[in-house]
DNA sequence: CCCCCCCC
């Protein structure tokens, strides 16, 4: 059996092993490892297991492993480990499935070796292939990418037939919400963990997925070879963690920051939406900045909506009437009607806000109505509520034509206060979108997009929000890219090591996996920053953020 | 030696 220095030595990039060669060695890092699965066709029928690998170039492959080789390799191909594998059967592509390589995928065969490894497979080139939702968007229906993101909600897995889904939503600082469809293993078993750890809007890496337009929305799926990363430490990851936790510690939900149709909202002023100069178009959203002077109906700002056409129902006794559609016995909730005075200076103003209320509120309207019913007095919705007077705030509005009333009434979409948005408003759209290396690999069947950013606005890069480990002397070559890449370095293992003083750590993690036992959450919990460094973070943060000019979009 | 990618 060969050493790990005699296998390290021989060890080749997964790109440059010589086709139909049976004699090498890679060296790499396991992103995941599917469940096992049964199959049966005219042929064969036996199991089979799907692991995807990555080498230190950022080069991933496909490695099948077929019935008893399955158990035999049971307690190795973990995620997030390093193994040297030796003697595969390198082969073409099948054009009929999907693969993560454009040419090659791996056979485990009888011949082959699979030994672990201590050493740290750099994930530098690998990381540098994932990109925004913000760049994702811009992809074509199909496009396979790889994405961060930030994780929001889980929902239930559905099961039809055969067939298993669940939808997760996720963001990031300057994107609304995103779907993602989970499909089949990784809605069972990725998409339970996900659930778990959801409280902890965990960052994920979503690799080798694909867009999904529906009905011109822009959604993402999971293909049979896509991994999830769950909190990967290279340094991008590490930078939308950084805006996460700038959210946390402003205690906010981060599915109310600022809307992407904010931010990229006509900035007018009060007085251009009340003097009729702005363009009566239909539906057109105006973003403006006012004062909150009053409430004018803090005691109930609610009503009794019909559920399909949104209009005040009448209750009585029994019996409710929708007097705009003129009907009987209809179906109705409770919604939200807010009404609030406004002003800019001497230019005055009503709001209306339906839904949007929720987001000076903290609260659904029924938990508001519940809540302050019970005791309005000691009811923190109440108080946000009465707060918000002599606040200022940026709204987004549409300006409601078909109001009787002859002064213009203005409802709000959304609501958000200036101190908050100073906050969390970076460089707006225009933050430099980090230029994606050009991998310029395909997936079989269809096309990988690599998206190249012609003309980036650069306008700051952030600096890293963690310091740079300091070079070591008496480092070999290796050693010095990996200090000079900080983002090549586990955050379990810093933390690790930070803890440890120096002790070196086997722990080859580039991300929390959600394989096996609940540990893994305390394993989350602690890797997440403490108060105190959370603390500083965000003030570094905070800095590197107010730098950033805003450019007009 | 292979489930092929779905759905709202």
């Amino acid at each position: 059996m060969a050493t790990e220095t005699e296998l390290s030595k021989q060890c080749v990039p997964i790109n440059k092993i010589p086709k139909h060669s049976v004699d090498w060695v890679m060296r790499v890092l396991v992103i995941r490892k599917g469940s096992v699965i049964s199959y049966s066709n005219t042929r064969h029928e036996g199991t089979f297991q799907t692991v995807i690998l990555v080498d230190d170039e950022g080069t991933k492959l496909q490695a099948t492993l077929f019935n008893k080789h399955i158990d035999t390799w049971k307690d190795f191909l973990k995620t997030n480990k390093t193994y040297y594998i030796a003697n595969g059967l390198l082969d073409r592509v099948n054009p009929n499935y999907t693969s993560v390589h454009k040419e090659i995928e791996l056979t485990i065969t009888d011949n082959t070796i699979i030994r672990e490894s201590d050493h740290v497979v750099s994930t530098h080139n690998f990381s540098n292939g994932f990109v925004s939702l913000e760049q994702a968007e811009k992809l074509p229906n199909g496009a396979i990418f790889d994405l961060l993101c930030v994780l929001v909600t889980v929902n239930p897995i559905i099961e039809k037939g055969d067939s298993k889904r669940r939808e997760i939503v996720v963001t990031n600082e300057l994107m609304d919400c995103t779907t993602v469809t989970l499909w089949g293993d990784f809605a069972l078993n990725d998409g339970a963990f996900l659930e778990k750890l959801k409280d902890d809007q965990p960052i994920l890496g979503l690799c080798d997925v694909r867009v999904s337009i529906y009905k011109g929305i822009f959604g993402i799926s999971t293909l049979p070879v896509s991994s999830v990363l769950i909190n990967p430490i290279f340094q991008k990851a590490l930078d939308l963690r950084a805006w996460r936790e700038v959210i946390k510690a402003e205690k906010k939900a981060i599915t109310t920051t600022p809307s992407k149709v904010m931010r990229k909202a006509t900035e007018v002023t009060l007085p251009n939406i009340m003097d009729g100069t702005l363009a009566d178009t239909q539906g057109a959203l105006y973003k403006f900045k006012a004062k909150i002077i009053d409430i004018l109906n803090t005691d109930e700002p609610w009503y009794s909506s019909y559920k399909k056409c949104h209009k005040k129902v009448q209750v009585k006794q029994h019996t409710t009437t929708c007097p705009n559609c003129n009907i009987q016995n209809v179906e109705y909730e409770m919604r939200y009607y807010l009404r609030l005075e406004v002003c800019t200076g001497e230019q005055r103003a009503r709001v209306i806000l339906f839904d949007a209320a929720q987001m000076l509120v903290g609260c659904n309207v029924e938990e508001y109505i519940k809540t302050t019913s019970e005791n309005k007095e000691e009811c923190m919705y109440y108080h946000r509520l009465v707060l918000i007077k002599d606040k200022e705030f940026n709204f987004l509005v549409r300006i409601d034509m078909n109001n009787s009333n002859p002064r213009r009434s203005l409802i709000a979409q959304e609501i958000h206060a200036i101190e908050d948005e100073a906050v969390i408003i970076m460089s707006d759209e225009s933050k430099s979108l980090t230029p994606p290396t050009n991998r310029g690999k395909k997936s079989t069947a269809l096309e990988r997009h690599v998206l190249e950013d012609k003309s980036p606005i650069i306008v700051e890069e952030p600096q890293n929000v963690r310091p740079r480990r300091k070079r070591s002397k008496k480092s070999n070559a290796l050693h010095v890219l990996e200090d000079e890449a900080p983002n090549i370095v586990a955050e379990v293992q810093s933390v690790r090591l930070r803890t440890k003083r120096g002790k070196k750590s086997n722990m080859q993690q580039i991300h929390v996996v959600g394989e096996e036992s609940p540990n893994i959450v305390e394993e989350v919990r602690s890797v997440m920053p403490t108060t105190s460094t959370s603390k500083k973070i965000n003030n570094e943060h905070l800095q590197i953020k107010t730098k950033f000019t805003k450019v007009e979009s």
